[in-house]
DNA sequence: CTGAGTGCAAACAGTTTGCATTACT
DNA sequence: AGTAATGCAAACTGTTTGCACTCAG
């Protein structure tokens, strides 16, 4: 794959989960404000996750009046909705991202020093997982992983 | 194994973690103060992990006479020694609970409806983890995995 | 005796909420 | 037009910090 595929790639998902975020939203009888469509697509478009007062600086720097309420109120929302995954890295405030319909996911990798996060899949965690869910007394629906260390810069350094 | 024998070892081990962790806290050039001990002591005998506040009700309802800003700077300390783990799942603060000098641990199931949280292990998940942790370019230190889901109460109601 | 540790209260950061106003549908 | 949604500011919650006082070593 080349590079500027592999970004349409991307970029094509983003829009796709939007479309499918404005979708979702209407048919749960929510209107779809200029705010609101704001966030969807603010989200639509990061590579990471960020957090509600991320989000909002962004927008306000692009012209948007949006105030941070709305911005919670918009995550809100979606989280109720299952169209974004709420994720607690334990720095203080709650990171958002898309999630997309098909379930597809992945965890996150933090920076103990820089705060860092990158992500990953693994195959052999989602099965290791699932038989777990299994054995359990709980109807497990979904499932966080964090790994905690050193990122590369941070641990060369 | 007997219900006595199991309480007793349970008993055994929350003492040993308490000893271990004054011992710690002695090494690293720290008093042993009344408050502090209480705090170490109340976690010694917990079952499941627990906030700030529970563990500073649990006090004050004992009699101490201990500070919430206390209770802070304790847990605070015990986990710049190591000697915590703290943990986030999501419900607005932190919790807390002892980490045994073996590294041996657990991880948790968080019920979405009451807040409820249990412990499981499982060697199929930290292979799986240990897998990740040596492809990934970070130096992965430790690994939080949170499962979210109806609890058995919940579940059938 | 001396300073690490404490308790209190005030400060903080993130998030939520009440209410008058705006703007989708 | 009618009402969901917004923006602001105030309220709240969990956590941290400044400071005078206390007590362990």
């Amino acid at each position: 794959m080349t590079i500027a595929a592999a970004l349409t790639s991307k970029a094509d998902t983003g829009q796709r989960w939007a479309d499918h975020a404005h979708a979702v939203i209407r048919a749960a009888g929510h209107r779809s404000s200029a705010p609101r469509s704001a966030v969807v697509q603010t989200l639509a478009a990061q590579s990471c996750v960020r957090s509600a007062r991320e989000i909002g600086d962004s927008l306000r720097r692009d012209g948007s009046e949006i105030g941070i309420a709305t911005v919670y109120r918009a995550l809100e929302l979606l989280d109720e909705l299952g169209l974004v995954q709420r994720l607690d890295v334990g720095e203080g405030s709650a990171r958002f991202e898309p999630a997309l319909p098909t379930g597809e996911h992945h965890h996150h990798v933090v920076c103990d020093r820089c705060g860092q996060v990158s992500q990953f899949e693994d195959e052999g965690l989602e099965a290791a997982i699932d038989r777990i869910a299994e054995r359990l007394a709980y109807r497990v629906g979904a499932h966080d992983v964090i790994l905690r260390g050193a990122c590369p810069d941070c641990a060369s350094a």
